[in-house]
DNA sequence: ATGTTCACGTCAGATTTTGTCGCAGGAGAT
DNA sequence: ATCTCCTGCGACAAAATCTGACGTGAACAT
């Protein structure tokens, strides 16, 4: 009974992928065979022609003498059900919010569901998505560094390699240097941190774990061999203990710190910690006491208000503070 | 000639909402003779049962005694085409860089084609996402404090108030303040700075843009009446000038500044501008050059170096810097 | 009790779908 | 140039389906 036609139809729409890649009307019949479609390869052809009237579906021929077919590689995704408005409007904030913060050629992988978004919402508000554009904004912690720029084709690769725990052979310009070293190289792990990503790997065969900057890598070549895993590896452990301060771990610390003027404010909103209390000591100052990590991320973080912050405890990272802020004055003081 | 069932289907699949929301086989039935199927309400019927035997649809009745039809909530979406491999990956990393940023309720919004990515991404790789999942990292810039939550009604109504440009009525608590106070609200823009959401709104009929923090919005009723707008207002004007240090302005400064030790090295990876030079200076030190933005938000960032950086140009910098490291320093000479 | 509304079963005629066959045009080999 | 093979596509008729019309029964309101 289930020839179902309309479902076979969706499913091999669903088949044919996006423009840089493209399939054959024979690959698809397999494919559609495989389900369970029992059906020739003529259907197909008709099918796929009928599509193309209503769907932004295109021919190319490879090089055989096939037709292969794809979608155009910039129209809009069609989902099913379809897009919600409220959802176009996260769409629409997500792009905001990650744009800045990934390797363009990353990003542009989402840049179908970002389009449909976009015309929905036109469609909804007769002017046009932009006003809704115009409307949003992000602004980013801290100060926007620019991106590095990643080669596409070496993050296939990575994530290959990564996904399927296998080897791969780098050619790796380390920072400053002007001589490539070629490494074997056994990931671990992928790490965003600001701007930039770093791969965190064992190279050779030695066990301890260390990161490479991806950008700096200049050519990847997948390998078929299995990557190694140092034993107990966990990436949470290695980015807290050995690369970055990352707000993971143990040293926890009973924060005690005196405020000065307004900078308190916005700790009311979003606070330090789920313990926070925040005492008011005089018109002009506030104690805040919470329990955190006792990161590098926290110590940057306090520096940054300058005169508007004192640390009272613990003793010793008020020590730490004092002393910074003295070689600091010091290069002024000539 | 252009009966189409099959399409006639997928456009019918695709006016189904997801489950919060529903729809009667009758609207279905007017939605689909707008579009120029020309077909009775026995076939939508008949296609809905249909559908429901191979898609999730769930049926609901309502008050009236119309059966509704809706998705499952959280079901998985169906893209057209499919997504690739490559998107589900980096679906899966947006997830990871937006979810910690935006209310919950709102990333809950994305949560289909996050959810389609891990099953896709389940498939390809045998052991499942999490494997995956476990090899990525996001690390955020500063301290990451916890998002305010948002009640989702209004943000609802913020949201249409926005792209109507429509007023509304909003019981809001000001900040420290104990009283709730009824305001007549103008929309103008939404800035998530940091975790927290702002509203930049005029308020009654005054023409200053103020803004207000959505979470503490404690009620908001959209009204029919148009909003108004200051004239030549623009949201990055106002950012800029009135409301948060944004890097989008006139003010350009040429920076100089000497980096000790390792601080300087990330510099190289993401510039701070695109005109930006580093001379080494000697083996600890490295003069930095560049023309930027002269925001709090570059004070907050030179600031956050300690002592391991120094300002020389311009001189009015120079001098504040030196000002905050005094008084700061004072705080500790006890 | 009666009427109304809605979902759904049934059925026959209309329409579409599909396998088969054959033709046309192109690429490559001889 | 000619032949051969391959692919895409038009045509056709049988098979499968889709669709509107009508009727039934259940739930609810009057």
């Amino acid at each position: 009974m289930e020839k179902d036609t309309s479902l076979r139809l969706l499913v091999m729409l669903r088949m044919v992928p996006r423009e840089p890649f493209s399939i054959t009307a024979d690959l698809l019949l397999d494919k559609l065979n495989d389900q369970g479609y029992d059906i020739g390869l003529r259907t197909v052809q008709r099918d796929l022609n009928r599509c193309s009237i209503k769907f932004p579906l295109v021919t190319s021929e490879g090089e055989g003498k096939q037709l292969r077919w794809s979608w155009e590689h910039d129209s809009d995704v069609m989902d099913i059900p379809d897009m919600s408005p409220y959802t176009a409007l996260t769409f629409n904030l997500a792009e905001h919010f990650v744009a800045p913060m990934l390797p363009p050629k990353l990003v542009s992988q989402l840049n179908p569901h970002f389009n449909r978004a976009k015309s929905l919402l036109s469609k909804l508000n007769g002017t046009g998505w932009k006003t809704w554009s115009n409307k949003i904004r992000h602004i980013p912690r801290g100060l926007t560094l620019k991106p590095a720029e990643i080669n596409p084709a070496i993050l296939e690769t990575l994530y290959a390699a990564l996904l399927q725990d296998r080897q791969f052979e780098a050619e790796y310009q380390k920072k400053g240097a002007e001589e490539i070293k070629t490494y074997l190289v056994h990931p671990l792990g992928l790490v965003f941190r600001h701007e930039i990503a770093y791969l965190v790997c064992t190279v050779k065969d030695y066990q301890k774990p260390i990161q490479l900057a991806v950008h700096r890598i200049q050519k990847a070549e997948l390998l078929e061999e299995k990557a190694n895993k140092p034993e107990n590896f966990k990436l949470d452990d290695y980015i807290n203990k050995a690369m970055f301060s990352y707000p993971v771990g143990e040293e926890e610390i009973n924060l005690k710190v005196r405020f000065f003027g307004p900078a308190i404010l916005h700790l009311f909103e979003t606070p330090l910690s789920g313990d926070q209390t925040i005492i008011k000591e005089s018109d002009a100052s506030h104690i805040l006491q919470a329990r955190v990590q006792n990161t590098s991320e926290l110590q940057w973080w306090l520096l940054a208000f300058g005169d508007q912050v004192e640390v009272i405890e613990p003793q010793s990272l008020r020590e730490t503070m004092k002393e910074v802020l003295k070689k600091s004055f010091q290069h002024y003081a000539t």
